[in-house]
DNA sequence: ACTGATATCAGTAATCATTACTAATTTTGA
DNA sequence: TCAAAATTAGTAATGATTACTGATATCAGT
């Protein structure tokens, strides 16, 4: 039967469905602990990972050190504000020809790409001009 | 005076430098105990952090979990092999552009952007053919 | 419904990379 | 040569994540 179901998973996948942002497995974990008091971090971070390897959830490494998770599963690019550490969808489609022109003086094959873009989100901006 | 010389911090500047893959703090350890065998893994941390932050040095989070760190500064892109992991330097000029595509539609700032493409490498692809 | 097999859980311990602390050693300007 | 200050080796602490374990929940077959 390999995969059963369970209501802690549940309540992950849904928690992560309501997120436009990009919750590290910590805020998961608080955020589930009001409808599951007592489940445990090890719990969401295997749950988190199972969801991740299913193609349920992406995970992002967007290099502070915590892997956030997306639930939003279709390709699209992201940004990270250098000030507050906010991680955004973009509205950017795939651009694939990149690929292309990085694999054309490279001896090995390219299959894909992560990128992630950098600089100061609309908050922080109105923020620093005040 | 602020900076001091010291013999371990240009000993791991010299090693950096005969490097072109992307070694990790550890990696950096084990070859610079060749000369200070009693050299401490704190210090190989404390100055390739002091060498990334003065500019000397890129560190680079590839998304294996381990920081990997970089002697050539000026601005590429890299490529991570999926098979063993290796980083490897790619001849490709940074693509400004799409700094600018990407902000169209996007009330923030963007500055800059990070990339690293994914694939099999020369070797590992000679490896699985055989 | 009952049962047995097994996936999943909560709780906790272990791991791994990295950073922080401290007393001893180096460096360096005077 | 001297003394202030940076740097070090060694070790402890941190923080995120994973692994382990005995108990619980799920589920297919009866």
């Amino acid at each position: 039967m390999a995969l059963k179901y369970s209501r802690q998973r549940e309540a992950i996948k849904e928690f992560m469905m309501t997120r436009k942002d990009h919750p590290t497995a910590d805020i998961v974990y608080m955020n589930v602990r009001k409808e599951f008091p007592n489940i445990s971090l090890g719990t969401v971070y295997r749950n988190l990972t199972l969801l991740s390897d299913m193609g349920e959830l992406l995970r992002l490494r967007v290099g502070d050190g915590v892997d956030h998770f997306d639930a939003t599963t279709t390709p699209h690019y992201h940004f990270i504000c250098n000030d507050c550490g906010s991680v955004t969808d973009l509205e950017l489609p795939i651009i694939h020809s990149i690929d292309t022109v990085a694999g054309e003086n490279f001896r090995g094959q390219i299959t894909g790409h992560v990128t992630y873009f950098y600089g100061t989100c609309e908050h922080c901006l109105k923020k620093s001009s005040s």
